[in-house]
DNA sequence: TTGTAAATAAGAATGATTACGATTTATAAT
DNA sequence: ATTATAAATCGTAATCATTCTTATTTACAA
C-alpha cells in the first residue's frame, strides 16, 4: 500500500517540486486503489479544491507520474483513456475489471502463455488481455436489478 | 472467401444503392482478407478512383458494412479505429495480428474458457484478448533486420 | 423520362489530447 | 527573510479522429 506522503517524498528527491495540485492528485489515486480515473474525473476532483485549474496540469501530471510507475493507464477504453494506481505486483499478469463498480482486480494467471508453445507457426512477441464482469461484492447486490454500468461502458474489439 | 458481387447483391437486397464508391470501399476489404485499414487508409484508396470524396462518406460506409457484418471494427489501436474483413468463422474466437504485415489470422481456442469455472468470485460476461507477433512468412523475411512496423505500432495496455 | 428518397460533398462541430508563450511559484542559496 | 532560478501552471490555441448539418446530387423504380 503506498502513501501520499511516500509517493511525493519519491518525486522531490528525483528533482520534482511538491505541490498542492499535485498532492491533490496523487493522493485520489493512492485513496482508491483498483479504480480508474479519466483525465476529466481527475480534473474535475482537483478542480473543487483548487478553483483555477489548468486541464494540462492534469495530463501533464499524470505523465509524470506514468513515467515513475506510480499510475498505470489504460488504452483501448471506448473515448478517453483511464489511469490508475499502479499495482505492487512485479511480474506479468493480468486484471479483471468489475462492470458495477469500475475496480481492476489482478489475476496471477496469463492465459497467453499456455498458448505460446502450442502456436508453432507464429512468434507471439506481445499481448493484451481485458476481462470483464462482476465482482462478489457487486455480483451480490446486483441479485435484482442494478443501476447502469459507469466506466467501461464501451467494450473493445480485439483483432 | 465473399465476393464482391455478392456483398453488393446483398445490401441491395436489403434497400441500399449501389455506388461505385460503396463498391470500391468492399472491393478493397474483400480483395485483402485479413488486412486491416483505417478510414484515412480506406479513403486514400477510394479517392484514387474518385476525385472527390467527403471523408463522411467513408466513415457512413464503413458504418453500413459494420451493421450488415460485412466488415469488423478493432478498436483499442492506438489512435484511430481499423477495420477488416469480417471473417466467416460463426463461433467465438480471436486472432493473432502480425506486425510486419499487419494480417489477422484467427485462432480456434479461446485462452479465457478454461479460466471462467476457476474464477469462483469474479463472473466473467465478456472479454478481449489481442495477440502481436510475427507470421511464418514474415519471420523468414525477418531473419536479419526488417523494416519498420506499420500497423498497430502502439501496443495497448490492457485493464 | 421523371419523381423521390437515399447518398454525397463541403465544411462546421465535437471531444480528447497536446503545444505554446506568458505568468506564477517552490525551493535552494544568499 | 530575501532573492534568484528553474520548474510548474494558466489560458488558450492547435491537432486529430470522428460526427453532424445542410444543400446538392444521384440511383433507381415507376
Ligand atoms: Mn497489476
Ligand atoms: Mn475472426
Ligand atoms: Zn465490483
Ligand atoms: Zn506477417
Amino acid at each position: 500500500m503506498a502513501d501520499v506522503g511516500e509517493v511525493l517524498r519519491q518525486l522531490k528527491a528525483a528533482g520534482y517540486k511538491c505541490t498542492g495540485k499535485r498532492q491533490a492528485i496523487v493522493a485520489l489515486f493512492v485513496d482508491h486503489p483498483g479504480q480508474t480515473f479519466s483525465a476529466k474525473d481527475v480534473y474535475t476532483y482537483v478542480l473543487s479544491m483548487y478553483p483555477n485549474l489548468s486541464l494540462d496540469t492534469v495530463y501533464r501530471t499524470l505523465e509524470l507520474l506514468l513515467q515513475h510507475r506510480i499510475i498505470e493507464r489504460l488504452d483501448g477504453a471506448d473515448d478517453a483513456a483511464r489511469f490508475r494506481l499502479a499495482c505492487e505486483e512485479p511480474s506479468h499478469h493480468h486484471h479483471v475489471v468489475c462492470l458495477r463498480c469500475g475496480k481492476s482486480i489482478p489475476i496471477h494467471v496469463c492465459p497467453i502463455e499456455a498458448m505460446r508453445e502450442e502456436m508453432d507457426d507464429f512468434d507471439i512477441v506481445d499481448h493484451t488481455v481485458a476481462i470483464y464482469g462482476y465482482c462478489r461484492p457487486c455480483r451480490e447486490q446486483n441479485a435484482g436489478q442494478s443501476r447502469p454500468v459507469q466506466p467501461h461502458e464501451g467494450m473493445v474489439t480485439e483483432p
